[in-house]
DNA sequence: AATCATTGACGGGACACACC
DNA sequence: GGTGTGTCCCGTCAATGATT
């Protein structure tokens, strides 16, 4: 055999990433049409006349090309179908992604909640998620709030889970477990509780991402709530679970340009967890043991914390 | 009703790399 | 070489929705 195999196209792998970092839960295919269709129209036409969401998705479209060297000339020249077919590539790789990181967070999430040595009651078991979300106080995912909506945050989001009514920037999203996911899924799941002893490249290095994004926060946020839910199947559009509003709610406070000033300063505290020695860290001291005193204190907190 | 297509979770395996 | 670790891909299964 010739192996026709499409090995990994690299159009995949750039949706694997792409989606991870800049838009996940979309439909590629049409997010390419509308895009090409737009820029033809803007001649005649401004952004302000398009809805909110029309220009969300018209700057991931423009993110999309600039990140993609060729992909602007490759759209324009193809037919519908090659539109359509390089949306599905880009699509099929952050499908496959998110399903991947769903898969591989479900289990470990357990150990990270689970105080060290404790025995849960009821148990949580690490390959079934039958007990987890209202359904045990560790998941329990918020209090006082009998249906979940996707713009409702809960309390893991908070460092303590705790919400300052005062200042709601508080501790926000500057939590473990978050820190903890965004390392399993792009540096790699053993940098996690360690220092990074890795042979293989994560997923990170594999694309060249030296910083966070807000959007990767906004992606991990969502993978850890689903992870502590008790749905076992992931689905955009699921109304119970409302991962998507929920996704959409966390980029719309970090994409909202009256509060840059705060989202710097989570980027510059993430990027200095994630990524100590980038210079997208700098401004903050990055010694290797002022790097471990930080994961020890992750992790003794972590060990004391509920999410309640 | 019955059938088909689509989607996502899951397990497993291939492959690549860095150590011993 | 062997072993551990990680990504990527594939086959299978179940659930869901659309079509007939």
């Amino acid at each position: 055999m010739p192996e026709f195999s499409l090995k990994s196209d690299p159009l995949v792998s750039h949706g694997r990433h792409f989606g991870r970092t800049v838009f996940a839960l979309c439909n590629y295919p049409s997010l390419l049409t509308n895009g090409i269709l737009c820029l033809e129209q803007l001649e005649d036409a401004t952004l302000e006349d398009f809805f909110i969401r029309e220009r969300r998705e018209h700057r991931v479209f423009e993110k999309l090309l600039d990140s993609y060297p060729g992909l602007l000339e490759r759209l324009r020249e193809g037919s519908e179908e090659e539109i359509l077919h390089v949306g599905e590539l880009i699509g099929k790789g952050a499908s496959a992604a998110r399903g991947e990181d769903t898969k591989s967070l479900k289990p470990v999430v357990i150990d990270w909640i689970v105080p060290a040595g404790e025995v849960i009651l009821p148990p949580l078991p690490r390959n079934s998620k039958i007990n987890r979300g209202f359904n045990h106080p560790l998941t329990h995912l918020q209090s006082g709030v009998i249906s979940v909506s996707g713009d409702q945050w809960p309390l893991f989001l908070y460092a303590n889970e705790a919400y300052d009514p005062e200042d709601p920037w508080n501790g926000l999203l500057r939590t473990c477990l978050l820190i903890n996911a965004f390392r399993h899924i792009f540096t790699s799941p053993s940098s996690v509780d360690r220092e990074p002893k890795a042979t293989r490249a994560g997923n990170a290095r594999l694309h060249g991402m030296t910083a966070v994004t807000g959007a990767s926060i906004a992606y991990v946020t969502t993978q850890v709530r689903f992870a502590l839910c008790s749905s076992s199947v992931f689905s955009r559009t699921d109304t119970a679970t409302d991962s998507e509003t929920f996704y959409h709610s966390l980029l719309d406070l970090l994409e909202d340009p009256d509060e840059q000033g705060e989202v710097t300063d989570l980027l510059v505290w993430w990027n200095y967890q994630i990524f100590p020695t980038s210079s997208a860290a700098k401004g903050t001291p990055k010694t290797n043991s002022a790097l471990s005193k930080i994961r020890q204190k992750c992790a003794t907190a972590l060990t004391a914390a509920s999410i309640s």
